[in-house]
DNA sequence: TATTGTTATACTCTATAACTATA
DNA sequence: TATAGTTATAGAGTATAACAATA
């Protein structure tokens, strides 16, 4: 019908390739997370402490960095955040003094369950044009990509030990 | 084994959202890209530019830089640079003085096909563990998941005009 | 001397706003 | 007055480097 659609499209070699689609939309889905997050007056960052620590306290800072994939110097401050907040506590190691212990308390168990609302809402709105059965397809494709190029996404084995 | 591998893991719960995967990903890949063409002496925004004029002569840069969803103040500069390397021409358009009329040359052609190569061995890279058909439905999901968020990821009709 | 956490610095990216010329 | 393109400015975000305390 109108000529110039095309003219607003991105290119169809691009359009054809799932990696150029894969950096688009993830891109977009980050921006999305971000702007929601800091609507309710936090960040992304947060929800990725708060998650990690809900599995069990952290001897260091540091693993929560790395696991995070955020610098160690950027993790001070969301710490600062979430500490003044009453949201974890920190207490240095005894047995180290240079260690800082990061754990969840239950006012950071509460938010958390908050911000998982927030994530449930962006996925849905997200995904919205894929059924149950084509999320969970999608899930597993990328899940075996990203385990394939870092292993901070290789699921954790159950442990026996 | 190592019982501190899953300390290393993002949290299962994160894992377990294909968005958090999706975004994760997705940032992944464009910084590769980035890098990529930065290694070549460009930028990924360049191959946009030359992949779209490989379409067709544009009327303005504002449909450039709209397509693309760059700004158009950023366009400038890229167009700048492209036209310094000879790859485009930029002409006025007699009737309206104002704007520019911008179309691909063939050292452009050329330096296309050399992004093409780039691409493909980054997707390659990045899909390596996914077989031909799995990429097909991975591209299948995720172009809905695009074209039902913005209208530029809805390929183009071939006019039968 | 090396490591943990912290603070300070510098730089890149980009969004916004001004500005020019044409209409 | 409005639009196309251009240039300049400013601010956010982040990577890097320096620093203090402890080992």
């Amino acid at each position: 019908m109108n000529p110039d659609m095309s003219q607003n499209c991105l290119p169809a070699e691009m359009l054809a390739r799932p990696a150029v689609l894969l950096g688009r939309l993830g891109t977009a889905m980050k921006m999305e997370s971000m702007e929601r997050f800091e609507a309710a007056g936090f960040s992304v960052y947060h929800y990725g402490v708060l998650a990690l620590l809900d599995e069990g306290e952290r001897q260091t800072q540091a693993t929560i960095a790395d696991a995070l994939g955020v610098d160690r110097s950027m993790l001070v401050g969301l710490l600062d955040q979430l500490e003044e907040r009453g949201m974890i506590e920190r207490r240095r190691d005894p047995n180290d003094r240079r260690r800082q212990m990061v754990k969840l308390v239950p006012a950071g168990r509460r938010q958390l369950a908050e911000f998982r609302k927030i994530v449930e809402k962006i996925e849905d709105d997200f995904l919205a044009p894929l059924d149950e059965e084509e999320r969970a397809t999608l899930h597993d494709l990328l899940l075996r990509v990203a385990a394939h190029r870092d292993t901070r996404f290789v699921p954790a084995q159950t442990s026996v030990s």
